[in-house]
DNA sequence: AACAAGACCTGCATGC
DNA sequence: TGCATGCAGGTCTTGT
């Protein structure tokens, strides 16, 4: 489901309802999602206030008033939501967690490729799923030189490098293509070749298609909603993405779909080199 | 070290 | 209707 500016759509809902909150009630309904989840699970996380939430890439990042962190991935069906109206869980709600004013969250999750963790904030840094990572695209270290210092001498298509989390942290399938669209940059260029002009193209491209997503509220394509329960709408924005067979938005040639890794990239092969 | 392919899991649309 | 196939917003693991 969720990209950098789903999960950062996310993050703003749940921040004022539950900023501040604590945590009364917590349910864990099977042991495991993508992996078990950390031992007492539950009982850490009950009677803990969250001091603030944040983001680093696709992980959501409660902060605990005992140092701790809960750590949250969606995965890619994973969906996290306030209010479920009072209904029984359904097959698919792994976790509900009950807030002292009455709130309760959510984590559904049907292909279970979510993942989630507690960590003592202190080693959150070094944890095996952050400390890799590559710059947020929205922060002051994702730079033209600093992008092309992660792509050089990288011989795989552009595409693959920046779905690689190591290059810059947040990007999906969806993002990807657009990105690369408005740069007019090739998914299947090598992605070595990315510099100087190119790389001066392609990070105000990442930049403004995020923002843009973010501003609309993510995209809603097969199941993803906001915190909240309401659709995003930056699908309609889409330019290339899932619209094979359409015409490219700028120069009107027929959108196109390849397989790249194993997953589809849409891409426009006239204005795009 | 870098890369491609396989793995994980469920649900849905399509075609026979 | 049933069944097989392919596809889906991610990323870790394995093998070359």
């Amino acid at each position: 489901m969720p990209e950098l500016p789903e999960v950062e759509t996310v993050r703003r809902g749940l921040e004022r309802p539950l900023r501040g909150q604590r945590l009364t009630h917590v349910q864990q309904r099977r042991p495991d999602l993508r992996w078990p989840l950390p031992q007492n699970f539950a009982r850490r996380l009950t009677g803990r206030r969250v001091v603030s939430i944040d983001r680093r890439a696709k992980f959501l990042l409660f902060r605990l008033d005992d140092g701790n962190v809960w750590m949250v991935h969606l995965g890619m069906s994973g969906r996290l939501y306030l209010g479920n109206g009072g209904r029984a869980p359904g097959p698919h709600d792994h976790v509900v967690v009950e807030t002292e004013s009455g709130a309760v969250l959510t984590f559904q999750d049907h292909r279970r490729f979510g993942m989630m963790d507690l960590v003592a904030d202190d080693d959150l840094a070094g944890h095996r799923l952050l400390r890799d990572l590559g710059p947020e695209p929205l922060g002051n270290e994702f730079h033209a030189s600093s992008l092309s210092e992660r792509l050089a001498g990288r011989r795989t298509s552009i595409k693959a490098a920046l779905l690689d989390q190591k290059t810059v942290a947040g990007l999906g399938n969806i993002y990807v293509s657009e990105a690369l669209h408005r740069a007019g940059i090739s998914p299947r260029r090598s992605a070595h070749t990315v510099a100087g002009r190119r790389a001066e193209r392609l990070v105000p491209a990442i930049r403004e298609v995020l923002e843009a997503a973010i501003a609309a509220g993510g995209s809603s394509l097969r199941d993803y909603v906001q915190a909240s329960g309401e659709l995003g709408y930056f699908q309609h924005a889409f330019l290339v993405y899932d619209r094979e067979g359409a015409a490219c938005g700028r120069c009107a040639a027929p959108v196109r779909r390849i397989v790249q890794g194993g997953r589809s990239t849409f891409f426009c092969g006239r204005c795009q080199r």
